[in-house]
DNA sequence: CGTCTTCTTGAAAGCGCTTTCAGAAAGCCA
DNA sequence: TGGCTTTCTGAAAGCGCTTTCAAGAAGACG
């Protein structure tokens, strides 16, 4: 057990067990256990020579040790769709900043939007046995969910307000969401729309933004004529190539909603090549309130939706469920419609 | 909040362990494991068997036990400046995408430019057990690195070419990036420059492109104006403000130097809020080539830094390492000058 | 001052897997 | 066919920690 040269030198190169640090404070492995994870039950006293055992072997517990004896590994998966556009950055720091304070670690992956790839990763975390979940959307094979919920995972589905079987969800409601944008627009005399989509295939926060757009047209009446749908992967180039197809339609529509921000803005910039005015030529519309939605003029109507609050929440959400505590994750988050001056009444 | 339902059960219905594989297949715990870690060494007839009864059984190692036993977690931490731009997020991902194929999965966490939750992400994930550990930049205390040698871990600094105690890096020179970036400006007539830089106190990359400018100004006999140095907070309307402030210099710049892209995002949209023609009137670079670099009219000139191929050398660089192969790391990678519209001569 | 609780503590049994080590099986050569 | 080497397999010993369980110490009470 214990490795007798350690006695003599004091930085070699095995670290310390926890059976060293019984040895040093004159005590049993199970006390210092118990001071480790339960401090509360332990003598004042005798928990002081462990403290300073501990601080004097410089010992850090072993984790595959622990969670072998413990069930537990104190680490929560978090996968998700991409992690290069800042858009998920922030949910995933948020999550992160929750949880580690409990003491728990984010294992990440990013799926790249591939159900295959996501399954991937999901059997690898189950495996590094995780003890917690947090996916984006809701989409995916029932095997999937079976998956998880054979391994008895608690997991919650972010960016979604609910899922068809009751997976627990913290998120907003991406059709409501789109609706309001589409109503701001009719409201201000809009009647001949375009959409720029995200693939809506494996994504349901695109698919239900879509969704939106086209109840509140109904709504009114009116609907979105399908060559006035561009789906397209999402990126600013994206938006501006999409833009221009757009223009090309006779008639024109006079408003754009974008799925994404990264579409507006792109769309914005190529109304600027093109000589088009925002918004008395075109109103256009973004999703999320990016970084420079507020700073691109003319400043883009968009919708601000809680990307680090659905971190935190899911985080929290998790934890409760870890302790024990009976929980429901909270009602669909706010949005938030923020006008700016790229939209405004159509002048043709 | 609470629910007689719970969520969740946290009794263990436990899955199959290996033992109950082995006994399905009627071989030895000894055997199932070889066919896992090292299917090669059995024989095709009785590792079908296995496969069958693993398969049968729906049958997921138990990554605890598996790292305790064999001494690794087939975890690699991360931990980056900030997640929620994204100018890591690309990093993470390849990082990710590299050592998914390997049975690794990175555990990741954000540090917020603050060194003391940095060394607490490190200490939470040294306590994991780690394999293998990824930062970016060099500039930390010497403890921090001790810890990380004491574990054992093999780790590997990005985001720098170089360091001063022969850390393993992956990544580019930014002092050198930043001198080519600023001898461009000095090669087509500049010669009053201004700089918007980061906050360089923790951040060594902040620091070495502030001295990559000074540097490249020194070999042609300029200095940079310490009251043209304005050092803020990553961030577009930082950008933006900054840009406000040097532009009531007396004299002002004919060129900002931006130690990053959101500045000069930022800068660029100010300078149309102002009227100022760029390059005309103000040339403004940036630094990273973001998503917008190329789109933001008049098109940013920058410097394309390998973020993506950070993260990917950096994985392999580990995996190697951690396959016991004797491995140095590559040699400072490139970057690359782009030069657009933002630059041109000074027109006063 | 003895008995009954209530707190603390230590001994020991694993958690599920990997990995020697030694033995059995199979292959090889004469 | 016998003796030797080479594969392959199984038994068993942990990996470092948590967590019963029971015993000892300390306090409460008559």
């Amino acid at each position: 057990m214990t490795n007798p040269e350690r006695a003599f030198s004091m930085d070699e190169e095995a670290g310390a067990t926890l059976e060293d640090v019984a040895q040093e404070a004159g005590v049993s492995p199970a006390t210092v256990s118990r001071c480790l994870n339960n401090p509360g039950i332990v003598r004042p006293q005798l928990k002081a020579k462990v403290d300073a055992a501990i601080e004097k072997l410089d010992y850090v517990p072993h984790g595959a040790a622990r969670s072998l004896a413990s069930r537990r590994s104190r680490l929560i998966g978090a996968i998700f769709p991409s992690l290069d556009s800042a858009l998920f950055g922030g949910t995933l720091e948020a999550l992160q900043s929750e949880i580690a304070g409990s003491g728990y670690t984010p294992v990440v992956a990013s799926s790249n939007y591939d159900p295959e790839q996501e399954r991937n990763h999901l059997r690898n975390m189950l495996a590094s046995g995780i003890d917690a979940l947090m996916l984006v959307g809701a989409a995916r094979e029932a095997s999937v969910y079976r998956l998880i919920r054979r391994r008895q995972v608690p997991y919650v589905l972010t960016w979604v307000a609910k899922a068809q079987d009751a997976h627990p969800c913290i998120g907003f409601d991406n059709g409501a969401a789109a609706a309001a944008v589409t109503r701001h627009l009719l409201d201000i005399g809009h009647r001949r729309f375009a959409m720029i989509s995200g693939a809506t295939a494996h994504n349901d926060r695109a698919a239900t933004r879509l969704a939106g757009v086209q109840r509140a047209l109904k709504g009114r009446g009116l609907t979105l004529d399908p060559t006035l749908i561009v789906t397209r992967p999402f990126g600013v180039e994206e938006g501006r190539a999409a833009l221009r197809l757009l223009m090309e339609r006779d008639p024109r529509p006079t408003a754009v909603i974008c799925g994404a921000d990264p579409f507006a803005y792109g769309a914005l910039l190529e109304c600027q090549s093109l000589g088009l005015a925002v918004p008395d030529d075109l109103s256009i519309t973004g999703f999320d309130d990016m970084w420079l939605s507020a700073s691109l003029p003319p400043g883009l109507t968009t919708v601000r939706t809680p990307r680090n609050e659905m971190g935190t929440l899911a985080g929290r959400y998790m934890l409760s469920v870890l302790a024990g505590e009976e929980t429901l994750p909270p009602r669909p988050l706010d949005f938030e419609l923020i006008v700016r001056g790229s939209t405004g009444p159509p002048k043709r």
